[in-house]
RNA sequence: GGGCUCAUAGCUCAGUUGGAUAGAGCAACGGAUUUCUAAUCCGUAGGUCGUAGGUUCGAAUCCUACUGGGCCUGCCA
């Protein structure tokens, strides 16, 4: 049930009469609203005021003319006038129960499905494989996997494709290792772990050989910051009064700072890498790997016999490695058409592009111009490779071809909005303009220094690691001995793992779904897995003090079949506004998937979780003045259990039956 | 140079698309408990919504300029 919906079109009777144009009404029923002081309405229309000057009238006329033809007593129990012109409405408790018995009886909370599903394909996640999977991956994947179940919840038919870089340089990195620095025995025995191995070697050799190549480079750069500075500041003593120098100059400082820190930084690399005097030793036997690396991907991407076997060999071994987080993170996809689906489409969508005159050459490399765009979208490069730009393309056509979709989502981070800004401009131009593509963007995580989240020594932080802290972090406070003992349960290690799992995992999801998508977030441990507050956890822990109630009851000959049949009864104020906040959470799924935003939906859960607890606080449920009202509370917690299972699995998070 | 984006309480963040007195959490302070799991509840304090203009019944929200961050910007993804 949507409340919202059904109130907007009671408005639309009385405001069709009152206005002519039809689009005024339409902006009119928008302006009713949900309250956002639950002291003055559950919901409120805004829309005496800015029809003053249409109508002639003051305002409060208006809303009084509009309140007098209003038929909505069978749902609020009060319409009202009141301020500068707002028409206040205030649900009847008798509705709001009917509503819940509903949704009690429903199964999937009287959520209805949509009467026009769509078809969508979301494109999430999508990792290189082979290499390790970092903290960076997680916002996609999580945004994403939560996107896909509320759409699917709202019965549209959700597609879900894993475009995985699965064709790039990283491969050449593990061809190369493969062939130079393999332990054949352990390959045979343990293959992931080895590929993993040489990956991290080769990739280090690489690493310490381009620290090495950027110290004069950088040397050379801080030396020029500080001429431009000097530069600059005789300017700026000359003409004292001109910001645009103070400005530059301010800026050419940072420049020169910025520059010193990388310095200092390469610096420890280099040092750090020099203990290894293997490393050292072997980056003096290949020298340049990074160029040998380029020119086995480039014969891999030739069809080189050798190098193509290889590949075949190696990509289901890097594919279990991700497999073992997916699972761990209960995310699964439809699909998984990596970039080396689409290598051999790659010639044909050039092709394609030239003869829709679309792309020319220019500078030797195939490009596609683009109104309001400085750069072009380069498509070909000059030694004939093909870009993302390129497989992007051939993704979209082939996805058309495929699945037809209504929506298209990219959940990808803000960096590369301009990248999908030109590429949504080419697929209108070449015929898949019936297609809604959108790029869900979302920003980057950091860390509590306010940089990108790295660890102390500056490398990202391994995705794995960091689940296995959370859980491990969880496990100290949720079932740490003393506290167990003094709430009275006692566990075996089954479950205690079990419960730290759950309650870990879910702790970084929420935290991640919990920020507004489009900012930045810090990342802290700390705070996540702290348990109070807005996280996880205090959700969590409602549902299972529900679910122990719920057994309690049980114990105490309180069965579902005695009290599933009895009266709901809303009186006290914590039932009350408990009972708004059940009824609304169908309005707040459309809500938030308006812009996929899945914030709204932890929001929601945890303003739940809270209504629940001063509802625990104030009203005994077992204890309650009368059975009618033990049955009533039971009832209705039950719908709140259910209600929070339901929220969280959307989000990708479970729930334990206690904690 | 051009473009995108951000700036809200000490800290971390919301802010329902322009609505009534700007909200949470954490931290601080004060209360509640022989607990249906205190990982709780109730309350107090904390703000020139970066600055200055503008648009209108009404602006944290829209427009302009400015200040200060971040990001992108022709051959990585």
């Amino acid at each position: 049930m949507q409340i919202l919906k059904a109130i907007r079109e009671r408005f639309r009777d009385v405001l069709q009469k009152l206005l002519d144009d039809p689009a005024m009404v339409e902006s009119s029923l928008e302006r009713i609203v949900a309250s956002r002081d639950p002291s003055l309405a559950d919901y409120q229309a805004n829309i005496a005021m800015p029809l003053q000057k249409v109508l002639g009238k003051p305002p409060l006329q208006i809303a009084q003319g509009v309140v007098d033809n209003l038929e909505l007593s069978d749902i609020c129990e009060s319409v009202s006038v009141a301020g500068a012109g707002y028409i206040n409405l205030r649900l009847s408790p008798g509705w709001l129960s009917e509503q819940l018995e509903q949704a009690y009886r429903d199964g999937r909370l009287a959520v209805t499905l949509v009467d026009a599903p769509k078809t969508y394909i979301i494109d999430y996640s999508s990792p290189n494989v082979a290499k390790p999977m970092h903290v960076g991956h997680i916002r996609s994947t999580v945004i994403g996997d939560a996107i896909a179940k509320v759409l699917r919840f709202l019965g549209h038919k959700v597609i879900t494709d894993n475009h995985l870089g699965d064709w790039g340089t990283q491969f050449g990195m593990i061809i190369y290792g493969y062939k130079n620095f393999c332990d054949k025995e352990a390959y045979k025995t343990h293959p992931v772990a080895e590929l993993s191995r040489l990956y991290r070697k080769v990739q280090s050799i690489s690493g310490y050989q381009e620290a090495v190549a950027q110290t004069p480079k950088l040397e050379q750069a801080i030396e020029f910051a500080k001429r431009r500075v000097e530069q600059l500041q005789a300017k700026l003593a000359a003409a004292p009064a001109d910001k645009k120098i103070a400005k530059e100059l301010a800026a050419a400082e940072r420049g020169v700072v910025s520059s010193e820190e990388e310095l200092q930084s390469n610096h420890e690399k280099i040092a750090q890498s020099q203990k290894d005097a293997l490393l050292v030793a072997e980056s003096t036997a290949h020298p340049a790997i990074y160029e040998k690396v380029l020119a086995q991907t480039a014969a891999l991407h030739r069809g080189d016999l050798e190098n193509l076997k290889l590949w075949n060999e190696f990509l289901p071994n890097c594919r279990e490695e991700i497999d073992i987080i997916y699972h761990r993170l209960n995310v699964e996809f439809d699909h998984w058409y990596g970039e080396s689906f689409y290598h051999d489409m790659l010639g044909a969508v050039v092709e394609n592009l030239f003869a829709k005159n679309l792309a020319v050459q220019s500078d030797g490399a195939v490009c596609v111009f683009l109104d309001g765009f400085d750069a072009p979208m380069i498509v070909q490069k000059q030694d004939g490779a093909y870009l993302y730009a390129t497989t992007d393309v051939a993704t979209a056509m082939f996805r058309d071809r495929e699945f037809s979709p209504d929506v298209s989502l990219y959940v990808v981070d803000h960096r590369q909005g301009e990248h999908f800004k030109k590429l949504f401009a080419v697929l209108n131009k070449i015929g898949l303009g019936h297609t809604d593509f959108r790029h869900i963007s979302f920003g980057t995580v950091m860390g509590t220094d306010g940089k990108p989240f790295k660890t102390r020594s500056g490398s990202t932080v391994g995705l794995e690691s960091m689940l296995d802290e959370a859980v491990a972090r969880a496990m100290e406070v949720v079932c740490n001995p003393d506290r167990l003992t003094g709430v009275g349960i006692q566990m075996e290690d089954q479950e205690k793992l079990h419960i730290a799992e759950t309650v870990g995992l879910g702790a970084i999801k929420y935290a991640d779904l919990a920020h507004n998508r489009t900012s930045d977030y810090v990342f802290d441990m700390d705070k996540m897995v702290r348990l109070d507050g807005n996280t996880s956890a205090y959700i969590q822990y409602s549902f299972a003090r529900i679910r122990s109630i719920l057994r309690k009851a049980e114990e105490k000959g309180m069965e579902q079949s005695k009290w599933q049949v009895a009266e709901l009864r809303l009186s006290e104020a914590s039932e009350l506004a408990l009972a708004l906040h059940l009824v609304r959470f169908e309005e707040m799924l459309h809500q938030s998937m308006q812009d996929y935003t899945p914030n709204l939906i932890t929001e929601y859960l945890y303003e739940l979780a809270k209504h629940f607890s001063s509802f625990y606080d104030q009203c005994s449920v077992l204890n309650a003045p009368s059975q009618d009202e033990a049955f009533s509370r039971l009832k209705l917690s039950s719908i709140v259990a259910q209600n929070l299972k339901i929220g969280l699995e959307l989000l990708g998070i479970g729930v334990v039956e206690r904690m």
